[in-house]
DNA sequence: TTTCTTATTTAGAATTATTCCAAGTATTGA
DNA sequence: TCAATACTTGGAATAATTCTAAATAAGAAA
């Protein structure tokens, strides 16, 4: 079920997506490369704005097209922690998120012991395929932003 | 940090919303009413067309007040599982959700043994307030609506 | 109980997030 | 190289959520 936690780029990239029946397209690499390129977890918004830096033609439907075409071949997870905008995560290694209900921010947390992941009673008919565990608290200490809801990072 | 997981009612909500500074009004149990008369999962549009029924004066805003304020006081809980619309569930038992990403339909699964939350290695700066847990795959069998992706259930 | 303060409710407008559309373009397989 | 079709675009459309200002109601204090 563990996929390879590695970021996956160029050919690995088409490959991915020739599994699922997915185009290899410029867009969709560089909507990838942008992820990568800042490990945090931008909103479909903030990847389209970063993409528009070096490719300025992209557009936000493809911005979406290209998030859905890497979150279905695996090598990004969507991250759903509140009722704002949907974020983007291109760590595919077992992790969990923490979201600050304060500043709004989103952390890579690490899960500690095997099994790494919950052990849940599902019944029969459920095939499960992925797992997202979301913690919510506060980051207090360290983060200077604490106060105010809207960066996500 | 485990609360009471049997649903709250009368003075009790009013307690609850007190703790937290908030105001006990018709309108806050009344959506909790309904919440707690068909323990599924539904959105905020769901929660205010069945809300409406008894209660046709409420308005929509009053329901995402009234849901922010039951969450707050943790007699619900927010469910975000895709890009859709934020669900809610009156099922505060410790719990995962599964998500059958073909239907959509969002189901109560159980977590196995303790712990039944999963460890994780949080940074001192991080308080953990709750854990949510979301399952996705495809609730093959049962299922007569598996193919469309709409209905909330 | 009456009054005061302030949170809450309401309808509707405004904003934000996401999807849809139709026409042109690029990718893949034959 | 060609055909078939998936993908991209910009913009419109829709969905989800938040905001606003005026009226109302809840809780505290007198």
């Amino acid at each position: 079920m563990a996929t390879d936690p590695l970021p996956v780029s160029g050919d690995s990239l088409n490959q991915r997506l020739a599994e699922k029946g997915l185009r290899f397209t410029s867009q969709r690499q560089h909507v990838y490369e942008v992820l990568l390129g800042q490990r945090d977890h931008p909103s479909a918004e903030e990847v389209f704005m970063r993409a528009k830096q070096s490719k300025p033609e992209i557009s936000m439907a493809t911005v979406y097209n290209s998030l859905d075409a890497l979150v279905k071949c695996g090598v990004v997870r969507q991250v759903n922690v509140d009722r704002g905008a949907t974020l983007y995560c291109s760590n595919m290694n077992e992790h969990a998120h923490f979201c600050c209900d304060d500043c709004g921010k989103v952390f890579d947390v690490n899960l500690k012991n095997s099994p790494r992941v919950p052990e849940v009673d599902v019944p029969g008919e459920f095939e499960v395929r992925t797992i997202d565990i979301a913690l919510h608290g506060r980051c207090t200490g360290t983060c200077e932003d604490c106060g105010r809801r809207e960066a996500h990072a």
